[in-house]
DNA sequence: TGGTGTGAACAACTTCACAGCG
DNA sequence: CGCTGTGAAGTTGTTCACACCA
């Protein structure tokens, strides 16, 4: 297979496969078929291997994939060979939640930094020993740290700024927890994460499927 | 339009519609085109139209949608015409944030109780009045409370086994922010909202676009 | 033999282009 | 005249079916 354009779907879903991948190795599986990972992922066999068949041929003729080989392979393939140092922007009630919160760190994801605009706040000091900065530090803080991903958990009215900000100071990885639809720039990449449209869907179904 | 068969995302757009829209109605405007309110939302305005008349004819041709009756509409097909009672599972950092987030009950979303499995919560009194319940009395609370949803905000080791109480308990709506895929019958609807999968997107376009 | 890798068929969703109506 | 509503075309993503190989 030669460059294909890899859907964003099968993206995420390598995700998925790494998850499940590195339950079966705690187990002590060492091969398993795409058959058999579809179904513990909930998806169509052919769809494992077509995934896996954008990045090269990870599998086994006959056998099956080796599990520890395509973890390896799927966290390359990902850049999750390394860690990721992120900046939280907003330490309200969420914001310092998701920081004190283990699946980032479990991950590779590190929290390097934490912005605010509560003069209150600013100069504090977090659990987990992160001060405070002021947003118009950021730009100072991200080259500091070396920061490439920015989560952004402020009221949706500051989102628009605040991605404006990030990307000013050369951030161009954006997780967004405002209920918000940011603008940015071509080069820059944003994953909104909006639970009032998840549980408006989930209201949706409820609705029609007879309440 | 007879009865087409409506795409998820339709409806997860009629959600950003609604978040546009009455922004638009707060600045005093009355009335908008789908080119205007497509831009607004970053999408295509065919793609407006199509969603919208998946429902009806709510435009007048040759002006636009009277934002009013709009909003009004799509809430009404939503099934936002009403409150929702919801549950929260798992009562540790990320769930008592949710909790206190104030984004559910804008949209209508009313934590009626809480539940964990930890002996030394059970029975505490959260900052908004909830009694922590022990997961074991889901049923009999969600049947006094009135309660159609449930978000479980567990370690992922525990989501599974929580679904299937929801389920029993005849919860068929379910918000999982545990970052591990849940098995329900048809149904159960539920949406995940897993930044794990978010991020390791990001990472992946940070990876292949020059870092 | 059994399971991968993959072209081809299929299905779902989006955008275009324009008829039709206020 | 302008903007909606919508069939048709285009695009993207998924599943099938089988050749191929350990």
């Amino acid at each position: 297979m030669k460059f294909p354009k890899i859907p964003m779907a099968a993206i995420n879903r390598l995700s998925i496969y790494i998850r499940a991948l590195e339950e079966l190795e705690e187990q002590g599986t060492k091969v398993i078929s795409s058959e058999r990972l579809a179904k513990q992922c909930g998806v169509n066999p052919a769809q494992i291997r077509k995934d896996l068949a954008y990045f090269g041929e990870f599998g086994v003729r006959g056998v099956g994939y080796r599990i520890e080989d395509l973890i390896r392979e799927i966290k390359e393939i990902l850049g999750l060979d390394r860690t990721w140092n992120i900046a939280m922007i907003g330490v309200g009630n969420l914001g310092s939640a998701l920081i004190r919160h283990g699946n980032f760190i479990k991950h590779g994801y590190v929290f390097a930094a934490a912005f605010d605009i509560d003069p209150h706040k600013i100069g504090k000091r977090l659990p987990n020993g992160l001060v405070i900065h002021h947003i118009d530090d950021l730009e100072k803080v991200v080259k500091e740290c070396d920061i490439h991903i920015g989560v952004i958990a402020t009221p949706a009215s500051a989102a628009q700024s605040v991605a404006n900000q990030l990307i000013i100071a050369g951030v161009n990885g954006i997780l967004n927890f405002a209920p918000a639809q940011i603008q940015v720039p071509e080069c820059c990449h944003v994953e909104n994460v909006d639970f009032t449209i998840k549980l408006d869907s989930i209201a949706y179904h409820l609705s029609t499927t007879g309440t």
